[in-house]
DNA sequence: GTGAAAGCGCTAACAT
DNA sequence: ATGTTAGCGCTTTCAC
């Protein structure tokens, strides 16, 4: 048989003695006698028959899957936003596909381009960098599509924003409320959007306290843990009493460089990362971070495509929506201020 | 138009003023006429023509889809799972399907029901648990399916497991070494196969190594890193100079409660977590773990997945394979011997 | 070399 | 209430 022997309506329509209309109809909950519905049942499930996704999906245009492309898995920030696009998708009922770009510009937009395949219904994607040929495969997508970062103005897509400059500012507010006067700066790529964003809120935050800004403080890297950590190093000679790291790997490596060297964290110099991923409690001294809300920027993704879906005409119909998720400052041990409450880090107690 | 307006191997036959047999073989790279090849390839592009997934899936029998279904993404191992199988998958040129099941039992036996509905050509499943249920469906699955886990035997399935039970006696016998003579030991739920295992391990390197088994030195518990910090203090007056936990989150979560009471890590209790998720590293101190392979397993098990699919001859037709991921110790600094090499934490260095 | 037509499994008119 | 049939978009015989 062509088939792998799977059981398809027609050997159940076979088995049964009626038509495939009629397995059909039975199997879709419309009428039929008694009789007829019985034999149907039965016999699919002496067959032990599923229907063919398939099949169904060409026949009603659309496949029930939902496409997630973002740069790195191994990110908890994507992490955090999987598992919640994964949440909203199956409590409707679609499935999703995961595709990691790697961070290639490239595959993003094959990404997009393949959405003309019809292997899913719309697409999530969180690309690395908008370069203008992401622009014109964004307003030229065969389907809805939800960017998870900032777009320029007039692409024709929904999107999901965060607020990096306000996030940025919360962490400087709240160091120099603690008390910190030299707040060093640990920022990603600056040719990133986020970069761009982190560095601004950083910048704004200072003027707004009456802090200078300080060339010396700041360190532009790549992201991740051995970049903090050799950030911190470098940053050292300047005498910072606090480093902000654009993310929490970096503040994790800066925190641990800081303690391999004796440095005391808070007392000494306070760490505040960004992000609060799973790591930033995970850490020790337990970070200060913000959350620029990746869970809910996911949800809020996932929301805003089924909408599109479930919108009665078909397409493009309504006005592009963008939303923007609120940063929220998670405060630990690691930017307790330097004197006044009693002791709060264990790590000063010296037996 | 029926369609979403998308162009079809029809619009660009007529477009082109061929047949779409014509069309098709162009596409496919089969012979043509220069003349029909240029006119075909010409109005394919001006059409922006991409060809429908689902259609040929349809007319072939294979989606060119996997589906990875496992308990929570949210989990580090399921994380390097993920991203070791996506690697694979995609270099194959295999969409990846994720199914988050929430460890719930039914779910998984719902996925591998659902195999039968052809979305995705072959399943990698990682159940929390194995039941009855579990192995009659597995038995009548409608597809390839690789098992990552310790299956009964007599499964005709492929499957990949890891070995927790040396991956344990590794840990006692590296804290045996390095002076620990007092081992306690955090297992997860006792009633899942890693626990049984883990456990077994532990009393089975214990006793290799002459030390007593001693019940007030064992916490079951379940995994998270609060229960750890909750188990770290429920052994503290057993006097345990070292404290071994079943996964890093707890180990971490043991570490934070000694250093949040003044003990010292490693000097007075050493910790020692599993998995080598990101958490060991990032964590304070380093922690040591044992690598029980999440990557190489999913790896491994995609590899399984991919190798039936591309078998000649259709289903389970060759003998299920199982294969073990060998464990790997990794040390760091959260075991150093309590005396012995000069000063191996910062934390002892008192300014 | 190219076109006509069948068929993958399903649903939904349309007929009866 | 049930059967016949067309058609979703594609690949692939089979004729010409």
């Amino acid at each position: 048989m062509p088939n792998g022997g799977q059981p398809t309506i027609v050997s159940i329509a076979a088995r049964a003695g009626v038509s495939i209309a009629s397995v059909s109809r039975v199997l879709n909950g419309q009428g039929a006698r008694r009789d007829t519905e019985e034999r149907v049942r039965r016999a699919a499930a002496e067959l032990g028959y599923v229907p063919n996704a398939v099949a169904r999906s060409l026949k009603d245009g659309r496949t029930r899957q939902l496409t997630f492309a973002m740069p790195d898995i191994g990110n908890p920030v994507y992490v955090a936003m999987v598992r919640a696009i994964q949440a909203v998708t199956k409590a409707a009922g679609y499935r999703l596909l995961l595709h990691s770009t790697d961070a290639v510009a490239e595959d993003e937009l094959a990404v997009l381009h393949s959405l003309g395949d019809r292997t899913s219904d719309g697409l999530i994607l969180c690309p690395i960098r908008i370069t203008d040929e992401h622009v014109a495969a964004l307003t030229a997508a065969a389907g809805p599509v939800v960017v998870i970062g900032s777009l320029p103005d007039g692409v024709p897509v929904d999107s999901v924003r965060a607020d990096s400059v306000a996030g940025s500012a919360l962490v400087v507010a709240h160091l120099h409320g603690t008390g910190r006067r030299r707040i060093a700066f640990v920022n990603g790529p600056s040719d990133t959007v986020p970069g761009r964003n982190r560095g601004h809120g950083y910048r704004t935050a200072l003027a707004a306290h009456g802090l200078p800004y300080d060339e010396s403080l700041v360190v532009h890297t790549d992201f991740g843990i051995e970049s903090g950590a050799a950030a911190a190093r470098r940053l050292l000679p300047a005498r910072p009493d606090a480093i902000f790291c654009a993310n929490d790997q970096l503040a994790l490596g800066a925190a641990h460089a800081l303690l391999a060297r004796g440095v005391r964290v808070p007392e000494d110099i306070a760490v505040a990362g960004m992000d609060d991923s799973t790591l930033a409690q995970a850490g020790w001294p337990p970070l200060t971070s913000v959350d620029l809300g990746s869970s809910a920027r996911g949800r809020r993704a996932a929301e805003l495509l089924l909408d599109r879906l479930e919108a009665p005409d078909a397409g493009a119909a309504f006005a592009p929506r963008t939303t923007t998720a609120f940063p929220r400052l998670v405060v630990r041990a690691s930017t307790a201020p330097a004197t006044g409450s009693p002791d709060p880090s264990p790590l000063t107690r010296t037996p």
